[in-house]
DNA sequence: CAGTGAGCGAGCTTCCGCTTGACTT
């Protein structure tokens, strides 16, 4: 009998079909051991760490050890990952007290053929990995627990905290309020004419911005009784590329503003799903698909919609850190699924994403038609443009809902004349930023490299608990608090709110993973960097 | 005698990232 472990009880599952019963396999549950909470944990000379159980582990550890002091073999097959390797490292050190012959399985996605080869392979922990993790998390615990505290001295306030993505995620937040309070809101007016072919009705518009009304009345004055002709039409053709599949972030993003959901909430659906085998892992930065499963998808797409709407499996440049095993969030398979509630709606969301992800491009015909106005209270005539646009071939957008706008304009032919309705001002407004929501926020996070799939989520939520934000019409609204917050942050301590800063101590993290450099002299560059700002 | 200041000790509380059940409402 062998020990196989992993991290998640649904993947042991799924290993325990495919090894049969010469394995036992089992899940950790994420991690097993951490900092302990109550105090700092680490001495700031020596950067030596206290790591104890995880709340509810130490039965989870028991229950390996007593399985591995019977086994032959003892493999781990946490997560190919820093977090992964690290689960690996403190795991081993548990069954090493009972079982010396432990092993490192490493695997990139989990089919039967993957998992046999990756125990035909095991070896040994990457300690490089591992010692990136401890640069990582104890980096994280001093500039969380050594900057808090300011706060609370600063604000009387106990409940403030700070940290290396809390505090950047906070700052966005706070300096779009910022823009949108400073935001001088301008009126502009453009004039546009109501135009008539064959019943057909299409406006035209002057293409000059007035920043004054006056202004644009005298134009509608002069061109109002005009004859107008077409003097040109501009045909182009343009191709929608469809969506790339889902990853958590946009998974997060899509839900929010197409569902409505909060993004605790549409992890919290998705985690039932993915439980219940009907997506899969449910937090990625991975668009990876499997090719098996894409022909899959796309014989499903040829027979429901057609052949022509089949497209292609594409290939996404990935980020440096998305290592893992994952693919990217999709269905399991295609057998219909009756889900109720909200499980449906956002499966459903999940199976259209997928879908239109692998079906063909969308056809777009722009068309740019040019009106000429002649009058005699006009020197030189004027020349307003229509713009078209259609749909000439639905493509993805059948599958799911494409933002796109139709503007249907009537068959149109140089040197035709047109019969002008009415020339009419229409008066627009410069909008401020928008806020973000909860799904803009997550976006904006993953595109800087702030958090990881499995925090973004938790992110929004601390901010709330905090008392720095909170939902004002599906917005992130700042608080009072956040805006004193962040300023004394950026006065007292400018590099922890740099928005680079973590792809600057990612770059360090990579250089300990590829051994160039030692762990501690990372820790204690970028917790100096940090401090230093401090008056 | 009332108000002030120094000194002491208790108690407040925090990070990010990996995973779900075990709770309560």
């Amino acid at each position: 009998m062998n020990l196989f472990i992993v991290e998640s009880p649904t993947k042991a599952k799924t290993i325990q079909r495919y090894l049969g019963k010469e394995f036992i396999v089992r899940a950790t549950f994420g991690h097993v051991k951490d900092l302990p909470q109550r105090e700092l944990g680490v001495d700031e000379e020596t950067l030596e760490a206290k790591y104890v159980y995880v709340k509810g582990k130490k039965k989870v550890i028991d229950s390996l050890k007593k399985l591995a002091r019977s086994a032959q073999v003892v493999y781990v097959g946490t997560d190919p990952d820093r977090e992964g390797e690290a689960i690996a490292y403190f795991v081993e050190q548990e069954i090493l007290k009972v079982n010396k012959n432990v092993r490192r399985a490493v695997f990139y996605e989990i089919t039967p053929s993957a998992i046999r080869e990756s125990i035909r392979n095991a070896g040994e922990l990457n300690m490089n990995m591992v010692y990136s993790q401890f640069a990582r998390r104890i980096l994280d615990r001093l500039i969380g627990y050594k900057v808090s505290p300011h706060l609370w001295k600063a604000f009387r306030n106990y409940k403030l905290s700070a940290g290396r993505v809390q505090s950047p995620a906070l700052r966005l937040i706070v300096d779009r309020e910022r823009e949108i309070e400073s935001f001088k809101v301008k009126k502009y007016y453009y004039v546009k004419a109501l135009l008539e072919k064959d019943g057909h009705l299409f406006e035209a518009t002057y293409d000059y911005r007035y920043e004054n009304p006056s202004d644009a009345k005298l134009l509608a004055e002069r061109i109002k009784d005009g004859v107008c002709a077409v003097v040109g039409v501009k045909r182009k053709e343009e191709r929608v590329p469809p969506p790339k599949p889902f990853i958590t972030s946009t998974l997060q993003s899509d839900a929010n503003a197409k569902l409505g959901f909060p993004t605790e909430k549409t992890q919290s659906l998705a985690q039932k799903l993915y439980e219940w085998g009907v997506i899969t892992y449910p937090r990625t930065d991975s668009y990876r698909m499997s090719s098996t499963k894409a022909r899959e998808f796309m014989e499903y797409i040829a027979q429901k919609f057609g052949q022509e709407y089949v497209g292609r499996l594409r290939k996404f440049k990935e980020k440096p850190i998305s290592q893992g095993a994952h693919e990217c969030i999709r269905p399991t398979g295609i057998k219909e699924r009756t889900l109720s509630g909200d499980y449906g709606v956002l499966y459903r969301l999940i199976l259209s994403r997928t879908l239109a992800s692998l079906m063909s491009e969308m056809l777009l015909e722009k068309r740019e038609v040019d009106v000429e106005v002649s009058s005699p209270k006009l020197k030189t005539p004027l020349v307003l443009k229509a713009k078209g646009l259609e749909v000439k071939f639905d493509g993805w957008s059948r599958a799911y809902p494409a933002d796109i706008k139709e503007e249907k304009l009537p068959e149109l032919k140089e040197g035709e004349l047109l019969k002008l309705v009415k020339v009419f001002i229409e008066e627009k407004k410069t909008q401020p930023p928008p806020r973000y929501t909860e799904g803009s926020l997550v976006r904006t996070l993953e595109k800087l490299g702030i958090g990881r799939p499995s925090t973004y989520a938790t992110i929004v939520k601390t901010l709330k608990q905090r008392g720095y934000v909170h939902l004002y019409r599906k917005s992130l609204k700042p608080t009072e608090v956040a805006f004193l917050v962040v300023d004394y942050l950026m006065e007292h301590f400018p590099v922890l709110m740099d928005y680079s800063f973590t792809a600057y101590m990612e770059n360090s993290l990579d250089e300990i993973e590829e051994g160039k450099r030692f762990w501690k002299d990372v820790v204690r560059e970028f917790f100096g960097k940090v401090m230093s700002g401090v008056v």
